[in-house]
DNA sequence: ACCTCCCACCCTGCATAGAT
DNA sequence: ATCTATGCAGGGTGGGAGGT
């Protein structure tokens, strides 16, 4: 038998002391003092003069005080007394001062026999179960448009409590709920065997389509693991051509029993905005969503995380309502390496190079933007005027303090126009991939994966973009990305014809620093920008580019 | 009681832009 | 060249909840 709980006795006690049923005195108990109750007479407390009508109703009255009232009845009230706001398990256990973990299944069992909605909520770390009296429930239209279920399994509209129960009973495991007998021969206990525990907190019924079954099933988000990812072997996967790599869906890892948890309501809020947003662009940058969903829940307290986007994006994924690609991007300030940017795109979105390109414009764009942003509020300039569609380019010569330095490299050939030095360099390129030379077939290491079709790309042609540079005469890199070393030095290595591979590594180090690697990048950009270059990972994942 | 997962927070490293 | 401010990503951590 369990534990009476003292704060529930003590409400009673309050009760009983209020209506002067019982009082409270202090007694010596085995030689300590002890709050004792001693219990009035309530026929000799009213005066003599009532009648025995009203005697009576003062017994029942006195009669309906003594006996406790079922804790059920008890946790009704409590419901109902809290009104549309509701009221979460925890709430109703600590006003109880009952253990929420084991009364857990008699809450559930009660909320589903008196036809309670119960409604899953994330509160700060953890999340709760909050129940309102039916009456007294109002559906957050968002939360109800995301959370409808098959409307076979919708509790609201199944007033069968049998058919409720039997949902529950999945949901305790322990089958305490009801007998689970009764269920088979009501022949629906098959039929919800496959329903999540966590399903229970989707018992709206809504209108999106979109977010219809964001709460799976056991069995089926198996299923859609599988085929999300079988699909994005089979269909979805970027040819050699794409610099990108789908996201594999999240792992489920060894422990099953969490791989068809649904996502929380906040997470399905979330995941319904991203939705929203895709619907109106082709694609989204995972950065963006970060910004996007902080921006929308400026008023919480609390900043969603990264890793909670992962896991809405994954579990977007497995449902199949979204794809995620990983596009790798030149650096803008070393062109020789990437970096990795995750974005989301609608599945039925097919991954041309055009749309590649568009994400990598947008990627930069991006990054312009924090960039600036986050420079603009060093300074204390107040309004400045806006130039939309106007982009603020790197500057290559610092003019304070190194003019010297900028008149070197002017000496050596730098060509200040960045349009001259990105023709320079693409007229380069050209020749390097047709001339029929034999060190250039090592470049122009294999034709695109375009060559031969009827695309718009049959002409592009597949080389390194590392080592093509490093086939690059000394005097264009002079003239395209400049050099600050002595004059006459770098005429003499001109006048030999010698290429940069030709130089010493400490040399090839010496001209190829961190301002050079930053400037040539600059112009490869631009190409890229130009549409002259298609940036993409090919073979081993190295770094290369298609001239088209 | 223990384990696992979810979630938010924190720290660190890196990249970038602007100021000095 | 160095410093500062900002943002992002990766990894770690701890609290809470649910399951065994």
């Amino acid at each position: 038998m369990s534990r009476f709980p003292y704060c529930l006795c003590n409400q009673i006690s309050q009760r009983l002391k209020a209506h002067g049923i019982v009082e409270q005195f202090d007694a010596k108990v085995n030689g300590k003092i002890e709050a004792c109750l001693r219990l009035l007479d309530p026929i000799t407390t009213e005066s003599g003069n009532e009648d025995k009508k009203l005697n009576s109703g003062k017994i029942c009255q006195v009669i309906d005080q003594l006996v406790e009232l079922p804790m059920e009845h008890q946790i009704y009230d409590i419901i109902d007394a809290a009104g549309s706001c509701g009221i979460t398990l925890k709430e109703i256990c600590e006003r109880l001062g009952i253990e929420l973990k084991k009364s857990h299944i008699r809450l559930v069992n009660l909320c589903y026999r008196f036809g309670m909605k119960v409604q899953e909520e994330q509160c700060l770390k953890s999340k709760a179960n909050r129940v309102w009296i039916s009456k007294n429930f109002n559906p957050e239209p968002e939360v109800g448009l995301i959370c409808k279920l098959d409307e076979n399994k919708t509790l609201n509209n199944v007033p069968d409590s049998s058919k409720i129960l039997s949902e529950f009973e999945t949901s305790t495991t322990s089958g305490k709920l009801d007998d689970p007998a009764k269920l088979e021969d009501r022949g629906v206990g098959a039929e919800l065997s496959c329903v999540s525990p966590r399903n229970t907190e989707s018992n709206f019924v809504g209108t999106s389509a979109d977010l219809q079954d964001l709460v799976l099933d056991r069995r089926s988000t198996v299923s859609h693991c599988k085929s999300v990812s079988s699909s994005v072997e089979a269909d979805n996967a970027p040819s050699g051509a794409f610099p990108s790599d789908m996201l594999k869906p999240f792992s489920t890892g060894p422990n099953q029993r969490y791989a068809s948890l649904s996502l929380s309501v906040d997470n399905t809020r979330r995941a319904n905005r991203i939705l929203e947003r895709l619907k109106d662009e082709r694609f989204i940058l995972k950065s963006e969503i970060n910004r996007c969903l902080i921006c929308f829940e400026k008023d919480k307290s609390t900043k969603v995380d990264r890793k909670t986007i992962d896991r809405i994006l994954t579990k977007l994924q497995e449902q199949e309502k979204v794809k995620c690609i990983t596009v790798h991007s030149p650096v803008i300030s070393e062109y020789s390496r990437t970096k990795d940017c995750v974005v989301v795109v609608h599945p039925s979105m097919s991954l041309t190079p055009e749309l590649f390109d568009e994400i990598q414009d947008r990627i930069r764009s991006f990054n312009c933007y924090i960039h600036s942003k986050s420079a603009s509020h060093q300074k204390n300039d107040l309004l400045l005027p806006v130039m939309e569609g106007i982009q603020k380019n790197q500057s290559v010569i610092v003019p304070d303090g190194q003019a010297s330095k900028a008149e070197a490299m002017r000496a050596n050939g730098f060509v200040l126009a960045k349009m001259i030095c990105a023709k320079l360099l693409h007229s380069f390129i050209w020749d390097c991939l047709h001339r029929s030379t034999s060190h250039i077939d090592v470049l122009s290491s294999k034709k695109c994966a375009f060559e031969g079709t009827d695309t718009p790309h049959s002409s592009s042609k597949l080389f390194f973009l590392e080592a093509t540079i490093k086939e690059m005469p000394v005097e264009l890199f002079l003239k395209v990305v400049g050099s600050t070393k002595n004059y006459e030095e770098m005429i003499g290595k001109c006048k030999m014809d010698l290429h940069l591979s030709d130089l010493p590594p400490e040399e090839y180090k010496f001209l190829m620093d961190a301002q050079a690697t930053g400037r040539l990048s600059l112009v490869i950009d631009i190409l890229r920008r130009l549409k002259v270059f298609l940036f993409t990972v090919e073979l081993n994942l190295s770094l290369c580019f298609k001239l088209e």
